[in-house]
DNA sequence: CATTTAAGTGCGGTATTTTGCAATAATTGT
DNA sequence: ACAATTATTGCAAAATACCGCACTTAAATG
């Protein structure tokens, strides 16, 4: 049994059971399990499979709602939404849109000093609604369920008479050539739309972020002010 | 039975009914109580979901308004509820604002027929994103952070284009002589407004409701054509 | 052809993770 | 307040993973 046979059923079985066990592999293959786990140890290097206690699952099982992102780097989050909270003042508006580490960013929003935040993901909303000080104003619109923010045209129309002070954009991925991607087309348009209506854009980019780049580009790197990076 | 399986199912099942005992997942995954807790604590920790006693409950629940009394009259409420959700055929676009009432009618929607859902409010709209079949819209504005609902003349103007099948209106109480009626002025332009984008509106009142009027009235009962009182 | 080089594999010993059990604490409902 | 259910904690056993090493194989090289 050659090494890149092993490869090609591991990742066929894969497909189609979505996990698979050590053991089990060991067995069906007959090499010692030592050899499956380096072979996933490899296969996870390439990106193919995440290695976990017991064997591996499918990558795709990987990406769950939206919300395995706020676990993961989660800490890193953290620490750059602290670094961001410093810009903010009394009496500003704030854009803000969807994402884990604009969520940490209102988390961290201190709780006496008046603003007045525009922002069209649901979750912000709820916990801004926790803020006395904070006036809330959602930007209605289709929802995009899976990361519980409303997209659409008419996001465009209630954005238009706004001149914000702060745009803290949630983007998937930051590259110095391809600038800031994200993954559905959909947000493009209200991104831009929202740093044309913006005096600064912030944007916060985990060393996660740094190795990536999705499908559909917002802007360059040059377009946002403050831009901070692990 | 791996443990990255078992997370798989629970995360689910979760999609699925919202809540999870304990003991019956570990009936249903063959391990003990004890191994249950350990995994909902891991999920919990990712931000997957929420540990509760007895149980674990889905994140989207959470942003419950806190001012929604503790499940006073909760189960009066879903039983309402349950017979207000016989109302609800395949392909309906429907209107529903805040209220607790609401939220128990939106937790009882069947997850496989299709409908398209207006809503001005946060939780409702959270919860339904578990909705596979439901095409949300989000209707932006101010919040009013109190029942976290989107009020303000924005409101109005998306909801001029709509024609629904359904509207089913938060009220605070119903009378006989003075209608339906609500505690804040700014909420009575919003709801006759969506009230006259409607076909039919829909008001559940639990016995609490009957023996109160609040300062502001939306509308005649006559106005209503389906009331459902306990 | 002999030797080197490198990659691949299995084995033993040692960490790490996971799991169930038991004792104790906390929570809930009446 | 009390009983019953549910959680938490510490602990030991089992399962799993990791590391270094030796051995094989095979290609490459002199």
């Amino acid at each position: 049994m050659q090494k890149a046979e092993r490869f090609r059923i591991i990742l066929e079985l894969l497909k189609e059971k979505q996990q698979l066990n050590t053991l089990g592999l060991s067995i069906r293959l007959d090499v010692s399990d030592d050899t499956i786990r380096r072979d996933l140890t490899e296969l996870e290097e390439k990106g193919l499979l995440v290695k976990v206690h017991g064997g591996a699952i499918s990558r795709s099982l990987i990406p769950l709602p939206i919300q395995e992102r706020i676990s993961i780097e989660q800490a890193a989050k953290v620490e750059l939404a602290k670094r961001a909270v410093c810009l903010l003042e009394s009496g500003q508006v704030i854009i803000m849109d969807g994402g884990s580490t604009n969520m940490e960013v209102a988390r961290l929003i201190p709780h006496d000093i008046p603003l007045q935040v525009f922002t069209n993901s649901l979750p912000l909303a709820a916990l801004l609604c926790d803020h006395a000080e904070v006036e809330l104003q959602f930007l209605g619109g289709t929802v995009l369920k899976s990361s519980q923010v409303s997209l659409g045209p008419t996001i465009l129309d209630q954005l238009a008479p706004i001149r914000a002070d702060l745009y803290f954009m949630g983007v998937a991925a930051i590259h110095q050539q391809f600038g800031a991607t994200v993954p559905h087309y959909e947000e493009v348009l209200i991104k831009r739309k929202m740093l044309a209506h913006s005096q600064a854009a912030v944007v916060m980019a985990t060393k996660q972020k740094e190795q990536v780049v999705e499908k559909f580009r917002v802007c360059d790197l040059s377009d946002v002010k403050y831009l901070y990076k692990e």
